[in-house]
DNA sequence: CTTGGAATGTCAACAAGGCTGACTTAAACT
DNA sequence: AGTTTAAGTCAGCCTTGTTGACATTCCAAG
């Protein structure tokens, strides 16, 4: 399994042929860029004392207005009982707003408050500078292959959620 | 490579208009493609109730043999109490090896153990799996362009221990 | 209509792994 | 000899994951 080098594909494997050296350079690109990736909202969260889970909260939320706590799991892959906590905080600190659902009450469909919708701007002006900057550094058919590559890495059921959100918009 | 189009109703021509929501999808594909990018190892470290943390500890060990906990340190981006926990569960377990350094008795060199490689390996089999699949669906080209975006996103320093890990290879 | 099961959300307690701060030890430098 | 540096330790805190127990609501079968 390891003489360095991976087989090779069904077609033009002359051109693709990848050694264990590559891929771990692959491998450790993605654990630097997410730190960047990372970085600047999680600066501007450690001053409001709140964290990446609340930023994730809010993001989704921000970007599916209404949507119910179960919707949010399943996009965010954590537990209900972890997502209530950082949820409760947010209602609690008056950015995210809970109403009980129309027609299944069981449900609570999550909104932005203003102050909400505010802490979202800054948090996503902030990752989206930087990943203009790199898009723009890279140039656009870099841009092309790096979400091409990205989208290939997920597991299949995110793809099709990553996918929905992608297309819905 | 002239008509630059390639799915995803991603056109590079739209580059410099680099709107909002382009940049929200390059967001999105990071935070899932992380997720599936982590799980595999994940699944592996769970059943030997180590972490994420242990994962990157044993990794850049195994990157740079014999480097020092400062190294180390400055490359992960934590705190020596931090990574002290984690080496220390390492070495109890006989994972990692911590040999007083040669020319400075002060420092501890780091090596991987037998077993500790044979962990390595496994965990690195897993996630190298994943991205090399990544990689023959995207093609050579996205290939590259995924590894410049990623590059740009990184800041500065990480970027400069990046390159010095990829290039001493 | 009632009742039992499924879905949804909440509360409590615990663990991993970040963090800071204070301190020790040993070696190196000046 | 005195200072600085590398490493390690202890204590305690915070965020954010986890399970388990529980309350509420809905719906469908009896």
């Amino acid at each position: 399994m390891s003489d360095g080098r991976s087989g090779a594909g069904y077609g033009g494997e002359s051109l693709l042929y990848l050694t264990d050296e590559q891929l771990r350079q692959g491998i450790e690109a993605m654990f630097f860029a997410y730190r960047g990736f990372t970085a600047d909202p999680d600066r501007i969260l450690a001053d409001l004392s709140y964290g990446r889970a609340h930023h994730r909260a809010i993001h989704f939320i921000h970007c599916a207005p209404g949507t119910t706590v179960n919707n949010l799991l399943t996009i965010l892959g954590v537990t209900k009982q972890s997502l209530n906590r950082v949820l409760r905080t947010l209602i609690a600190d008056g950015l995210v707003e809970s109403r009980v659902g129309a027609q299944d009450k069981r449900e609570r469909n999550l909104h932005l408050t203003e102050a909400g919708a505010a802490l979202e701007q800054k948090l996503s002006d902030a990752q989206r500078a930087r990943m203009r900057a790199a898009y723009r550094e890279a140039g656009p058919e870099a841009v092309a292959g790096f979400r091409q590559v990205l989208e290939a890495m997920m597991d299949p059921e995110m793809r099709r959620a990553y996918i929905r959100l992608r297309d819905k918009a």
